[in-house]
DNA sequence: AACCGCTGCAACCGCGAGAAT
DNA sequence: CATTCTCGCGGTTGCAGCGGT
């Protein structure tokens, strides 16, 4: 069965809008409010679609759009944020503040893809003459397959990563060594932990990059659980006791083949969001202090269909801590899962992390507001790897 | 002055997903 | 449960403005 049309084309104004149209727009929806597309033009008393009427006030008049070019902080948030999430512009454009997607959009097809493409012709020229000379290659595991998605060829070690889904919340990234009693293991102190994540919407399981192995289903939780969340975050020391979090039982847990840089990505942007230098985001002002205050029990849980789903995608099970119920490992558990998981498809840990002042986080846990959504352990999977030419 | 090609951006379109019926 | 409605998203188009010839 077709679909109707959203309106009557006939008898309607098409193309730019004037300044009349704006205002008696603009003058409607001052007083009912936006929404109701569809009968907003007829009442309002305009020869418009009801979606020309939204488009117009969501990428023009709104009241805080934001006007004049886009500074080179935002550029480079773009960037960073396209990098991670593709073209989802309205994701994007909720990081960026007055800013809509639509703007976002025609600025990277105008100016950015051109000026990356270019950066990038140039980095491989660059390249060429580094192998050509023969000078040493950095140490490195291993290289990822390239995805059809725009995440960066990467060389990365691993860790194994622990994710969840559709998070509002209180959502908390514990670094490595986090035995679920006290803190005392913390390699830095610091955790980070994410605060005032927006209510999850559909847009949030559009598509991610992932790698190809995947249904999109699968990618897309994933993303949920790897960008929606960085909306906001903090760094917060790990001082108190949160054992009651040890004791925390999940619907399930599986881990999922992801792709690995994706997830490098993510907690890379984390930690440069946690940055003090990073002042392009509202600052937390309403989450709670600190996530060991927080009220952590949930449940009990109920395991979806679409956690069942996770099964599909499992490499081995069997190697995982908790593989049916969740509980923080401990570090021998931690260590034990390490040692039985030096198969060449495992990795370690990230070099990225490593080389960079993010710590590196071996355990991700997030924490629903309104229900417990804790549903899967993920490691890092390998897909292909291709061995980089070792020069002596 | 006229034409042409390019650029940037506003607007349009089709589609998917969730809500409503 | 099936159908319809509504909204929001991302890709694409159309056009105004600009500079070069």
């Amino acid at each position: 069965m077709g679909r109707s049309p959203c309106c009557s084309k006939e008898g309607l104004n098409r193309g730019a809008w004037t300044k009349k149209e704006d205002m008696i727009l603009s003058e409607y929806i001052r007083i009912h409010g936006d929404g109701g597309w569809r009968n907003l033009p007829k009442k309002a008393g305009l020869k418009r679609c009801g979606k020309s009427c939204r488009l117009r006030w969501l990428n023009y008049l709104r009241p805080d759009i934001k006007r004049g070019n886009i500074c080179p902080d935002e550029e480079e948030l773009i960037i960073r944020l396209h990098r991670l999430l593709g073209n989802r512009w309205s994701l994007i454009a909720g990081r960026l503040p007055g800013r809509t997607d639509n703007e976002i959009k025609n600025y990277w097809n105008t100016h950015l893809s051109k000026k990356l493409s270019l950066n990038e012709s140039q980095h491989k020229t660059s390249q060429n003459l580094i192998s050509s000379s023969k000078s040493p290659l950095p140490v490195q595991t291993r290289v990822f397959k390239a995805s059809p998605f725009p995440v960066q060829t990467r060389v990365f070690k691993a860790t194994a990563v622990k994710i969840t889904t559709a998070v509002r919340h209180s959502d908390i990234i514990r670094p490595n060594g986090y035995n679920g009693d006290d803190c005392s293991n913390c390699i830095s102190g610091k955790a980070l932990k994410l605060c005032n994540v927006k209510e999850a919407t559909k847009s949030s399981w559009r598509g991610i990059p992932v790698n190809d192995s995947i249904t999109n289903e699968q990618s897309e939780r994933i993303a949920s659980a790897t960008t929606d969340n960085l909306i906001q975050t903090e760094a917060t020391n790990c001082t108190s006791s949160t054992s009651n979090l040890a004791d925390q039982q999940s619907p399930d847990s599986d881990h999922f083949a992801g792709d690995a840089a994706t997830l490098a990505e993510s907690l890379l942007y984390l930690n440069d969001l946690s940055s003090p230098d990073c002042n392009l985001l509202p600052s937390p002002s309403d989450c709670s202090t600190d996530f060991a205050s927080q009220e952590l029990h949930r449940g009990p849980a109920s395991l979806t269909e679409e956690t069942n789903g996770f099964e599909d995608m499992c490499c081995d099970q069997s190697n995982m801590p908790c593989a049916n119920s969740f509980t923080v490992p401990d570090d021998q558990e931690m260590e034990e899962f390490f040692n039985s998981t030096q198969h060449e498809n495992w990795i370690p840990e990230l070099d990225c992390l490593e080389n960079s002042s993010a710590q590196p986080l071996s355990l991700l846990l997030l924490e629903s507001e309104d229900e417990w959504e804790e549903r899967s352990i993920s490691t890092l999977l390998l897909e292909d790897p291709l061995q980089i030419p070792q020069i002596p």
